[in-house]
DNA sequence: TAGAGCCTGGACAACGTTGTCAGGTCCAGG
DNA sequence: CCTGGACCTGACAACGTTGTCCAGGCTCTA
């Protein structure tokens, strides 16, 4: 009869694929069980002889600790759950960079996943991650009720949400001045000399929306000119349909002269419109977009650091496990309007 | 005597803050142990009157399950964990979003880390990811030696490797066609007249850059044309090095008239460079950017499709955890160039 | 009405690790 | 030679879950 392997008729043998244990390397080693643990925690108290057999042992049997047992044991994970929107976009890309590396700083990993902006997802995804016992929690909120992570909040799980505010919930969370970036976008537009401005954005539902939609009105208002419906689209995302409302705006009795994206897969696409489109018409969107200043004229944009986002969030996570916060609070990170051309076209009426 | 807290005494009381465990669900519902745990995983065998009791029992503790534990009993953690390179490269970004379809299709959650291009960090990452017992392993290799996986596979971790092939071992690899792009792209040059073509490109170190410098010779040796070492730019990746590089070439005695671009950040510098260059000179670059038609030219590319390398490899990883792969295979996903004007430019000597 | 068979529920061990604690060895000092 | 302390080492329980197995109560049929 061949080597029995271990646990031979009790399992298919699949489990881990049969991972050596810290006991078969005691064994092997000839030492207790602890000693190993001793070893491979770098614990003090083990003789340099005893620790090189255990050594040896390990690297002969290609040993590696079980950390969900381990994690059982001592109750933390050391790992975190990022939940987005959409991995694939650009504006979240350095966003989860930067909260990779604040967590790989506390040497933790990052758990992500994308919530395809749907509410459902993403409670999902959040309950999977308590589940596995992160130790905190970023979220980028899809849907506007938070009440479902009351209980794990309660529990220990520290908790910060970025880019747009918790629902029915008190937590910390880390914003844009979505609302100050467009104002103050749409009011570079009226100093430029533009009346009639087109305000193309996401549903209002979504609060990085509404925000920059009041952010629209409010600019109009304190210039004190009034807002046609004909001029705002909400609620439009997929290109398709960006294409026909900014062409619609264009066309209409009343067209805009300027255009404000309310963000950056809207400002792509209007640039297309624009660049076909005979008479200039100016442009100011929300998020910058690579290769911006390439283009012709360079498209003037608000701009908000993702990267910061992200920083700023993972760091009020840690401190929140250290125990170092006190309060959930409200943080929210300035933008930067960049003019690069787009932005500064006259009206052409 | 206020309610004691459970453990009270043993523990500072923060363990997991304290979580309810199925024991307490069953001890609240009046049943046992292993019936709360039917009733969690949707075992058949309960009555409804009690699984009732029991579902009331947790939504009042606010109980969810310990996947730890979970893990450690059974096996497997249902979990795959992606390495890149730099999550904020948009690059990686559809291909870590494809992974995470493909994961969320089959149930599992995706953990990614970024290695930042240092083999060192790459195992470290590797490793801890082993330590988590992930099933499987998507890897985009930033060092060259993956013999340190060779243990971990014979475990059972399932892996593939994405975009660079690994070194040193047999697994999965799922390519772009980085020498037939490479030399399609060159070859597109060639045919519009070029024969003074500069190529500026990553490390050779680093396969795909290799690679596509290996297109490159090979396409210029087709056409017969001796390539001179000043036109060849190598390990230059930051944009103020590429833009040294590029000056370069265009101001030497054998000035080229067009550029190749070995990957999508050069791309972007040398467009830059270009704008400011009095003369006309054709470009090529590999990977597609965003706003490439946008631009004056049009930016010819070679592109490769990052979610489809990410599909696939995924693809292959739970196809060898369903145990349907057989032998480690090399797969090669074809490029595609996407001519837009930058690269049917003419020679302006 | 008794026995067979089915359904529901619970006791118990095991997963691989770490914390606790006690035993054992070795040496210095009395 | 004995005592005490410092230092190593290992036995054991516990973490929260799931698989196995058995007990008890029910229904149905002869």
């Amino acid at each position: 009869m061949p080597d029995t392997p271990r646990r031979a008729g009790r399992l298919p043998g699949n489990r881990y694929g049969n991972r050596p244990t810290m006991k078969d390397v005691a064994a092997r080693a000839g030492v207790g069980l602890k000693t190993v643990s001793r070893v491979v925690n770098g614990e003090p108290g083990v003789t340099p002889e005893t620790e090189r057999r255990v050594q040896e042992a390990i690297d002969a049997l290609g040993f590696r600790r079980n950390d969900s047992a381990r994690v059982l044991r001592k109750g933390r994970t050391a790992s975190v759950g990022l939940v987005l929107e959409d991995l694939a976009d650009p504006f979240y890309g350095p966003l989860s960079r930067a909260v990779e590396e604040v967590a790989r700083a506390h040497g933790a990993l990052l758990i992500n996943g994308s919530s395809a902006e749907d509410p459902d997802r993403e409670q999902e995804l959040v309950l999977a991650l308590c589940a596995r016992r992160v130790d905190g929690l970023v979220v980028i909120p899809a849907g506007d009720d938070h009440q479902y992570l009351e209980p794990e909040i309660k529990a220990g799980v520290a908790t910060v949400f970025v880019d747009r505010p918790a629902g029915r919930i008190d937590a910390d969370v880390v914003l844009s001045d979505n609302f100050g970036g467009a104002r103050d976008g749409v009011a570079h537009l009226i100093a430029h000399g533009h009346r009639r401005i087109g305000f193309i954005g996401d549903m209002p539902r979504i609060h990085t929306a509404a925000e920059r939609l009041r952010g629209y009105r409010a600019a109009m208002e304190d210039a004190g000119i009034p807002v046609k419906d004909a001029w705002m689209s909400l609620g439009v995302t997929d290109p398709e349909r960006v294409r026909r409302a900014a062409e619609e705006m264009l066309a209409g009795p009343d067209p805009v002269t300027a255009v404000f994206a309310g963000n950056n897969r809207v400002t792509v696409t209007v640039i297309r419109v624009l660049a076909e489109h005979a008479r200039s018409v100016a442009l100011v969107g929300f998020d910058d977009i690579e290769l911006a200043d390439l283009l012709q004229p360079g498209v003037t944009v608000v701009a908000q650091d993702a990267a910061a986002l992200g920083r700023t969030a993972a760091e009020r996570l840690f401190r929140q496990l250290d125990g170092t916060l006190l309060a959930p609070d409200r943080i929210e990170l300035p933008t930067r309007l960049i003019t690069r051309g787009s932005g500064e076209l006259p009206p052409a009426d």
